[in-house]
DNA sequence: CGCGACGTTGATTTGCCTCAACGATTGTGG
DNA sequence: CCACAATCGTTGAGGCAAATCAACGTCGCG
């Protein structure tokens, strides 16, 4: 049961068999077949998600109503909208599979009480908040530091996988690209 | 002692006496004069630092050896490379004083006993680093939502006492512009 | 006073976008 | 199983936001 969930945890925290029962309890499975939406515009992002299996991706529109991915998640990361989890405001993002996924919530209305009852969980989440921090740091770093050339080359060197997974103008929005120049850099390279 | 970084302890969690002596007792107060370093390129990024009283910046230096600055922190403020701290990988980043800067540093060398010893700052930090991860999530918003006119405009007005304290060229390289353009951005706008 | 740090101005250049049109591939209902 | 429509990627012409480069003003401070 949630294999990767569980390995996810134990990596970063001890667990008897007792509390990992304990956790799991709290959990709310979501379904997602592809396209299918976890959160829209206006309504409260209402928990955390962790993907078991799948792929999703978190975008808004743009004033040009063009939509803007700003993450993916795959298997084994986690996602939300940590403003609207927190403060439970309207999220102004859409987060959406792009393949038939299978999530974890952690929704807001029982994690208090979890982590009351696990408090080993603060850990993990502090480990898990602190990771995603620095990869936000890196990220934001290479943003800066590269050319949109360069950008699109490291990342596609650096996420193969990614790369054949999601559609390419998926690839160009995330990375602040049209799917046009995307194109051109392509056959650049070859 | 410390005013300001007791009060943010308390904002989040609670704590009696006892362990508040506790948690100043693992500290490092470190002062800087104006311009001094905290951490440079090349050094591991030895703790988290809370800003006291002051003001922080932290850049890197690109490919054509400009500095860019990711991030400033005022009074009340986290800063750190966490992941060089995470994995006490040297830094690629600079932290450095823009004025005279009272700074609290949590070294990774007592962390881990100062978390052990307090378990509620598990809590602190979690809500501090998801409090951080938020914000850079809105930050990565408004950097695609916005042209870098409606972006420098959007940061000067939300942040007027900034615009006064840090000079304007930090400013422009904090929003991935160049000084000769946010000049022509200012007097456009009188 | 003189130097260095900071800001401004204008001319020129360019990286990347916009727009429009056209293949190629996929998938879906009849 | 085919027809036809979406969906996705490509190509090329033209345009613009913002960078680059160079030169000059101005202020504060040793």
């Amino acid at each position: 049961m949630y294999p990767n969930f569980i390995k996810n945890l134990l990596r970063f925290i001890d667990l008897n068999e007792q509390e990992i029962q304990a956790v799991t309890r709290y959990i709310r499975p979501v379904n997602l077949k592809k396209k299918e939406y976890l959160l829209e515009a206006g309504q409260v992002c209402r928990g955390l998600y962790f993907v078991e299996k799948g792929c999703l991706r978190m975008f808004f529109i743009n004033d040009k109503s063009v939509e803007q991915i700003v993450q993916f998640a795959l298997d084994g990361w986690w996602m939300a909208d940590h403003f609207s989890f927190m403060d439970c405001k309207p999220s102004e993002y859409y987060i959406q599979a792009i393949e038939k996924s299978e999530v974890l919530s952690i929704d807001l209305s029982v994690f208090e009480q979890l982590l009351a009852e696990v408090p080993q969980l603060e850990r993990y989440f502090r480990i898990i908040m602190q990771r995603a921090l620095a990869a936000s740091q890196v990220r934001t770093r290479l943003m800066f530091e590269m050319t949109k050339e360069e950008f699109y080359q490291h990342f596609a060197t650096s996420f193969p996988e990614f790369v054949q997974r999601v559609p390419q103008y998926m690839v160009a929005s995330y990375l602040g690209l049209t799917p046009e120049y995307v194109s051109e850099l392509r056959k650049k390279k070859q």
